[in-house]
DNA sequence: AGATGCATCTTGACGGCGTTCAGATAGATG
DNA sequence: CATCTATCTGAACGCCGTCAAGATGCATCT
């Protein structure tokens, strides 16, 4: 008895369905996997959880914030990915390139959960609250720190992880687009192609200091 | 009577309405200017047209090609600021920044449209055809290459044009986040800001050719 | 154990959306 | 003037986000 309370505790489910907002998220990255972002309603998520259209407003407060949380999940994702990035490099010379790619990648791999976390941001005008004192954005800050050597100013430093991120978001945006191909195949592939175009994002700072 | 006629002609009223096409453009361009992308619906364009929800179809497939009629202006309007930010530079120095600062400012001033613009190029993975052989985008690879004084490979023409268009894009998206204005506020300005984020740009570059 | 309370979920409804289709309208053509 | 055809309307469909009222059933207290 004790043993099955163990167990549902385990698996928390409170009330009568379980963890509704547990499952609510899940089912939202779901069908956000293989139906992609303009079908992620929230009627296609209660659905998808096998609960009613209204029971998703027991837990959040409207779609928005479901999407929120969905996001939630998708930054911590990235922050891993650049984590495992960034561990793989030991040799520090291309480990801002190194970043930048998997950053792209993530974005590549993810392209419906990379959407609805900028979407969110841009709703609120605001990257997640917690990215300045931990999480992906700090990663890359201490990347170009410990490049620098601690010699960076905090401003030059705030600026260059700005920079960096600007243009991670940019090439994210637009990795993809039919345009580029061409050049991806003539440069011999996609990595090729990302280290390409991250090298040469010097030509603002080259070319103003010659 | 020929008078008339020359009128309506430059008018361009066709039929009924009269050139419902370019007024539909217009009346959705007023919505995006007051009430924000969110409220951009078909039902509302042709409310604000003062036709039924229905008149649009004649001249539009579907949504999707309305948007893409707006997004075209955009791009115009683009390509025009950029221009005036090309010829206003005769300093050659800081053409390129001031070039970069003239997209962000565009994107700045016109959220909603710079947001209806990505949005089609998303649709489709790919940028409005036109852009490869004219317009914004030649404009930046064009200014990159006097630069350069043409002595640049069309590959790393190719690679730092995109690098720069991501940069800025990436920039454009990310200007107003909240937790940018400590550091605005820092450097006395949006513009100063933007600058320094350009100029820290060749991060990439520089620290991997140390 | 039984009654009470309250978080949870369902049902049904409202207005708005994109889209379609049959029919009305009216400029253009002969 | 008659006809044709592009244009526009009205009504409808199924979907959406959201809400209010009522049903359900776990948890707690006596």
């Amino acid at each position: 008895m004790s043993e099955m309370t163990q167990i549902a505790a385990t698996e928390a489910r409170p009330y009568h369905h379980g963890d509704l907002s547990r499952a609510l998220v899940e089912a939202a990255r779901r069908i956000l996997e293989t139906e992609g972002p303009a079908a992620l309603s929230l009627r296609a998520v209660a659905r998808e959880a096998g609960v009613s259209p209204a029971a998703p407003y027991h837990h959040f407060k409207d779609k928005g914030e479901l999407l929120d949380a969905v996001a939630h999940e998708g930054w911590h994702a990235l922050d891993a990915a650049l984590t495992e990035a960034r561990s793989k490099s030991v040799d520090s010379k291309d480990r801002m390139t190194g970043l930048g790619v998997a950053y792209v990648r993530f974005a590549r791999d993810n392209p419906a959960l990379y959407r609805v976390m900028y979407d969110c941001s841009r709703d609120k005008d605001a990257l997640p609250d917690q990215m300045k004192e931990e999480g992906a954005y700090c990663q890359v800050r201490n990347t170009i720190d410990e490049r620098t050597g601690g010699t960076a100013s905090p401003i030059d430093l705030e600026l260059a992880t700005i920079a960096a991120w600007c243009a991670g978001h940019g090439l994210a945006e637009m990795i993809s687009f039919k345009q580029f191909a061409p050049l991806k195949e003539a440069l011999g592939g996609e990595e090729a192609f990302l280290r390409g175009v991250f090298e040469h994002l010097g030509m603002f700072a080259k070319l103003d200091q010659a």
